[in-house]
DNA sequence: TTGTATGCGTTATCAT
DNA sequence: ATGATAACGCATACAA
C-alpha cells in the first residue's frame, strides 16, 4: 500500500504539504496539487483507514450483534442496517451470539476496545431467558452507545426500535373475531419466553377476552417435532375455526397440516402468521400475515446510532415501527 | 478508555514497562506484573485494537462481500464464516452487494485500504452476467487475497470453495430415473445465467441423455410471478412425472401447484428441490433436497482465507464441498 | 529489571 | 506556500 511518506519521496515534498494537497487544503499551492493528485492516483493511493480511525479516534464502524442470522426476520434486518450504513460511509462488523448468553458477552467486550463507535443488537434467547443485563449495562458505561431492537430489554436505558407487537397481533385477531366471525382461535407460539412473546400472546389474549372468547395457546417451546404438535392440536379440537402463529414458520405448518386433516383453508380454518420477505411464496394457499418490516428496523436502527454518536445533546428514545396486516389466501376475505 | 500512558502515570512506571508486563514478558519482575495487572483489571484495561492493528500492520479482519443475506444459503454460509472466524479471533466486516456490480466494487475499494487483511466473496449476479472481473484482479494485485465461494470465477487465480453442482443434480437425476423409474423429468431453474445455475443445469441434462430421455427446462429468469408459471407448465405438459429444481423455492412451489392440479406427490410426481436448514420444515410433503452444506462451505472458506494469510509459502488452491441428497417425502422411496 | 526511543500512517499545530 | 514536529496507543529494539 501507498503511503503518505512514499508519495512525499516521490515529490521532493514533505509529509505534511502531501497531506494538505491531498485534502484540497487552500494552504497549497494549485500546482503541487496537481502534482501530489497525479501520482496519488497513478500509485493508487488510499488513506490508511486504520491510521485515521487511530488520529480521530473515531472507527465509524459499528457492532452489530444478531441471536442468528438464518432467521429470516434477522437476515432482513441486517440488510436494512447495511444498507444505511453504506449509505453513510460506516461500516459493520457482524457477530452472531447464536441465541447464547456467553457468545454475547465475549462478542460485546471484544469489541469494545475500540474496534466500534457504537452496536446495534438484538439480545440472545438466553440473556432474556435469564434477564442477564450487566454486559449491556458494562458497555453503556464505557460510554459505548446500543441500540437495541426486537428483543429489547426493559430494565436498561437506551435507544430502542421495536414492532408494535401487542398491537399487531391484537387487531389480527380481532380481525379474525369481527370480520370473519371467528371464535375458536388458536394461538401457536414457540417464542413464549421472549419479550416479543409476550407482548403478541397478550394482544391475542386481550382481543379474545374481550370479545368474551375462550383463549387457546400451543406453547411449542422448542419442540423438535413441531409438524406433529400442530397436527395434533388441531385433530383432537376440531372446533378450532382459527390459528394466529406468533412467528414465521408454524402458521405454514398449520396450513400444512390442516390440509393433511382434510380442513379446508380458508372456509373452515383462518390461518394468520407473521411474515418477512419469501414467506407467502412457499404456501399454498398463501398465507396471510401480520408482516414486520425488519429492513424498516434495521434502517431505523442504523440511523438512530448515528445520530446518537453524531447529535451533540443527544436524548436517547424508543421508536416503534408498525406491522402491517397483509391478507392473502388463508382468510376469507382477502 | 484507559490507556498505557494512564496506567504508567499512576504506577509510576514507564509505558514500556507496563506494556511489558501485561504481555507477560519475562523481563519484568513478578511484583511490578502484579501491580500492574491489578490495576489494569481494575481500571478494566483493554488494549487498543486499532493501535495494535497501526503497528502490526495486520487487523485480523476479514471482509465478507455477499450478493444477498436474505437467501437461506448465503446466511447460512455467513453463520459459518462467523463461527470460524470468532474461533480463530477474526473480526469480519459484512457488505452486501445486493446482486450489483457497482456495489460489489464499491464494498471491494472501500475496503481495500487497510480496513481488512483479506476477502471471502460470492459474487454478484450482475458482475458474473458481466463477466467483469477487473475490481478482483485489482484487489489481488494490491497483495489482498481473496476467497471466492459458490459463484465462482474461473479466469482468475485464487482460492476456491465451491459445490459438486454438476454431480450432485446428475446424481439426484440419475436416481429419479434409475430407482423411480421416471422418464419426464423437468428441471425448473430461476439462476440460468449464474455458473452454478449452467452446472446445475448441465448435470441435468446430461443424465438425461444419458439414459436417452429429451430434457426439459423450465427457465424462470427473475419472473415476478413463479407460481403462475410452475402451475401453466404443469398444467400443459401432464405427461411430466418428475421435477428437479435447481434453487431452494421452486421446488417447494412445484409441490404446491402438483397439489392444486391434483397430481399426487410423490405417487405420480416425484420432486427434489435445493435446500438448506429450515426448508424442509414449511412444505408438505416433505420435499427431498439436495442439501448443500452451506455452513460448512462458509468454515471452509474462513479456514481457507486464513491459512493463506498465515502460512508461509501458500498455494491458491480449489475445494469443492460435497452436497447431499437428503430424501424425503416427496420422492417415491424414502 | 526498568526505561528511552522509534515507528506504524495520518492529521493538526506551529514555524519558516 | 511549504515544512518540521507532535500526537493518537501500542510494541519492540536498544540502553542503562
Amino acid at each position: 500500500m501507498t503511503t503518505l511518506k512514499e508519495l512525499s519521496k516521490l515529490l521532493n515534498l514533505s509529509v505534511s504539504t502531501v497531506s494538505k494537497a491531498l485534502n484540497d487544503s487552500h494552504e497549497i499551492s494549485d500546482k503541487t496539487k496537481k502534482r501530489v493528485h497525479e501520482l496519488a492516483a497513478k500509485l493508487n493511493y488510499k488513506p490508511n483507514r486504520i491510521a485515521q480511525q487511530l488520529k480521530s479516534n473515531r472507527t465509524k464502524t459499528i457492532g452489530v450483534i444478531l441471536p442468528t442470522v438464518t432467521n429470516p426476520f434477522f437476515a432482513e434486518v441486517l440488510h436494512g442496517i447495511e444498507t444505511e450504513a453504506t449509505k453513510n460511509n460506516y461500516d459493520i462488523i457482524v457477530c452472531l451470539s447464536d441465541e447464547h448468553l456467553d457468545k454475547e458477552e465475549r462478542s460485546l467486550e471484544l469489541l469494545s476496545n475500540g474496534s466500534v463507535d457504537g452496536f446495534i443488537m438484538a439480545v440472545a434467547r438466553e440473556s432474556q431467558v435469564k434477564s442477564k443485563t450487566e454486559h449491556l449495562e458494562k458497555t453503556l458505561n464505557q460510554g459505548l452507545p446500543i441500540v437495541l431492537f426486537d428483543r429489547v430489554v426493559k430494565s436498561i436505558s437506551c435507544d430502542k426500535v421495536i414492532v408494535d407487537d401487542f398491537k399487531s397481533v391484537y387487531e389480527a385477531t380481532k380481525y379474525l373475531i369481527d370480520k370473519e366471525e371467528r371464535k375458536e382461535i388458536l394461538l401457536i407460539s414457540n417464542i413464549e419466553e421472549l419479550s416479543v412473546g409476550k407482548l403478541r400472546t397478550k394482544g391475542y389474549k386481550t382481543a379474545m377476552s374481550e370479545a368474551g372468547l375462550k383463549p387457546r395457546v400451543l406453547n411449542l417451546g422448542q419442540s423438535p417435532d413441531v409438524e406433529a404438535e400442530v397436527y395434533n392440536n388441531l385433530s383432537n379440537y376440531p372446533e378450532i375455526d382459527a390459528v394466529v402463529s406468533i412467528d414465521h414458520i408454524t402458521g405454514i405448518v398449520a396450513i400444512n397440516m390442516a390440509r393433511k386433516l382434510g380442513r379446508a383453508v380458508p372456509e373452515e380454518l383462518s390461518v394468520i402468521g407473521f411474515g418477512y420477505e419469501h414467506t407467502q411464496l412457499v404456501s399454498s394457499p398463501k398465507i396471510s400475515i401480520i408482516h414486520q418490516k425488519a429492513y424498516a428496523i434495521g434502517e431505523m436502527a442504523m440511523k438512530t446510532i448515528i445520530a446518537n454518536l453524531t447529535l451533540e445533546a443527544y436524548e436517547v428514545k424508543t421508536q416503534v415501527v408498525p406491522s402491517e396486516l397483509k391478507l392473502s389466501e388463508s382468510t376469507k376475505k382477502a
